[in-house]
DNA sequence: TTGCTCCTCACGTCACGTGAGGTGGC
DNA sequence: TTGCTCCTCACGTCACGTGAGGTGGC
């Protein structure tokens, strides 16, 4: 069990190497907040295989052609979905039975709740700056 | 009746000035697939108001630095949000009744269905073309 | 010591927004 | 005719990926 997907243990060598993204880029990446990786005390960075995951869902994002902001948008809305759907498959079950036998599990809605307060805040609507030459309706 | 959200009435210069977008730039959005607007028969754009809230959506992901390519696919993941979590809360609500009365409603489970067939692709994880240098893992 | 890691700075590429230029139909 | 629309081409800006350069700890 010490072994699990949330263990840290691959360097940023290693790391960039098995998914060939250039190590910078690993740094980038986590200085935009897509990945966190854990720290030796020594300051060095160590990935588990869940970042590993992650890094490769970023790489085919990025292939798309889409922004790293669009990437860290689109992961923490890919969750929220997966929670989400998970929840309305289970509910529909439940409503399948008469007797509803013991919650099916309370974990999905528990886990829709936590990853929508990590969510990113991208919601506001901010006042173009720049006054286009080409607008003139008032 | 005839005014409803999904009539399409203004020009494309019209919409240029009200929501604070170039012209070229609401053009750019539909080559992309982002906006649909109506045409005239003599082929001219006509902007509805759902598209119009569309527009500003765009604008506020495009200013926070995301990709056309992001927000494609983020506006496309909002909207399956958004039917799954109304799901979720339908059948919570009916799970809290004893007695189901008449199944709520059985849009939300349609429009799901339908907008997740609209969904973008962007699964696939396409082989990284470049063999970079500093890769030596062989 | 060697090979890794850490960091910052700089450059090339590409997506995006904007403008110009020339066309055609109410 | 006037003012809109249509389209394509071109340029400036900026995000991103990559490399170099210098540092420090197993």
């Amino acid at each position: 069990m010490a072994h699990d997907r949330h263990t840290a243990l691959l360097s940023i060598g290693i790391v960039a190497a098995t998914v060939g993204i250039h190590p910078q880029t690993l740094r980038e990446y986590e200085r935009q907040g897509l990945v966190e990786p854990q720290r030796t005390p020594g300051g060095t960075r160590r990935y588990g295989a869940a970042e590993l995951d992650r890094l490769r869902r970023i790489q085919a994002l990025t292939a798309e052609g889409m922004s790293l902001r669009g990437v860290r948008y689109v992961l923490d809305l890919e969750d929220r979905l997966r929670c989400a759907e998970a929840r309305v498959q289970e509910l529909e079950a439940d409503r399948g039975t008469d007797a509803p036998t013991a919650p099916p599990t309370n974990e999905a809605r528990h886990t829709t709740l936590v990853t929508r307060s990590m969510s990113v805040e991208l919601v506001h609507v901010p006042r173009s700056p720049r006054s286009p030459r080409w607008r003139n309706a008032d």
